[in-house]
DNA sequence: TGTACATCAGTGAACGCGCGTTCACTGATGTAC
DNA sequence: TGTACATCAGTGAACGCGCGTTCACTGATGTAC
């Protein structure tokens, strides 16, 4: 970690991503541009290019990057209800991942490291679901319904005035108590 | 109705409403710069600012109207299970509204009639769940967070794969009887 | 240990573009008398 | 019916701005011998 910068920054492609999500957070993924990352960086203007090519690029690299992270906290859970909870946790802890993953018409359509990464969360929460009641794909969309639905509703700030004050995940657990039963196991099946 | 266009347009304000929720249904609210829509409606490129005087206004004009077909909708709907229907099918149905609406930090916080409009719809879906349960503010959320997620996912083409050409709303029918029960009436509160 | 060379990351000037905004204007419409 | 005037909607030229992209370049690093 260098005390003066010098001509090569030590980890620019990180530093860049970094001030991309800091902006997306902040005011959200039309109001990046790369010269202002750039700027952010402390780089030159044409810098960035060199390691993201373009906007789609680097927002094809946050959306690769969120996937790995929701599929590693995803891994983890306990049960259904559990993994609802995480999926919530991980949108309020990395908001601008999540707006981006779910965004594919501002990422390559075609990129694989993106494609291997996606496909990895689906069936983390496809497996999740397998098995409980008689329909496992109707019972995926409301489970995955529910959970985006409530983190999006969070992170767009239209639950402000309804929580009012609430812990977000713990609230989330009572809408789980909602479709699957209030207490106690997620589920017989 | 002229067939010549004359000097003066006749109804400009509706044209560029119109011309926006094109390019926002097609390319996401990013992709609007108020000279393209003038382009669009024919007109020169100073002439939307007569209408709306900037992006924000023209978004928060979207936004309001949103809300009142929303409103609407939603208040013929015969029961909670036919609400969460209603709320699909406007989504599916005006995607750019539905865009629009829940997107705060694209509109003019302290509009007016933004604000009448919105508490309408809020008020309506509120009304709606009361009395089922014992929590009226959780089933609320939970209510909303489910109907909205499926219908975020859906125009985000996020349930393609899963859908496999069945009926959106038909699959959503299936959703709220995860939550609500498998069939007859919503609730016996 | 030294030197030559290849490769890579970042620089900085230049370009053309579409944007929002401003402003003096003009054509069309409505109203008062 | 005619005329004068006010108001409103839309025009079109001009401006400054930030953007992405290109390109010849330079500094730093690694490797072969």
């Amino acid at each position: 970690m260098p005390t003066e910068r010098s001509y090569h920054h030590g980890d620019l492609r990180r530093a860049v991503l970094t001030a991309a999500l800091d902006v997306i957070a902040a005011e959200g993924p039309a109001a990046l541009s790369l010269r202002d990352l750039a700027r952010r960086a402390g780089v030159s203007h044409a810098a960035p290019a060199h390691h993201f090519k373009d906007r789609a690029g680097l927002l094809t690299a946050i959306a690769t990057e969120g996937h790995s992270l929701l599929a590693a906290t995803l891994d983890e859970a306990e049960d259904l209800r559990d993994l609802g909870v995480r999926y919530v946790h991980f949108a309020a802890a990395h908001p601008a991942h999540f707006q981006i993953m779910f965004r594919p018409e501002l990422l390559r359509p075609d990129d694989s490291e993106l494609l291997v990464a996606r496909e990895r969360t689906r069936s983390m929460l496809r497996t999740a679901v397998e098995g409980h009641g008689d329909d496992p794909v109707i019972n995926f969309m409301a489970a995955w319904s529910m959970a985006h639905g409530f983190a999006t509703l969070l992170l767009s700030r239209n639950l402000d005035g309804l929580l009012d004050g609430r812990d977000p995940e713990e609230t989330f657990e009572a809408l789980a108590g909602v479709m699957f039963g209030p207490v106690g196991p997620a589920s017989t099946g």
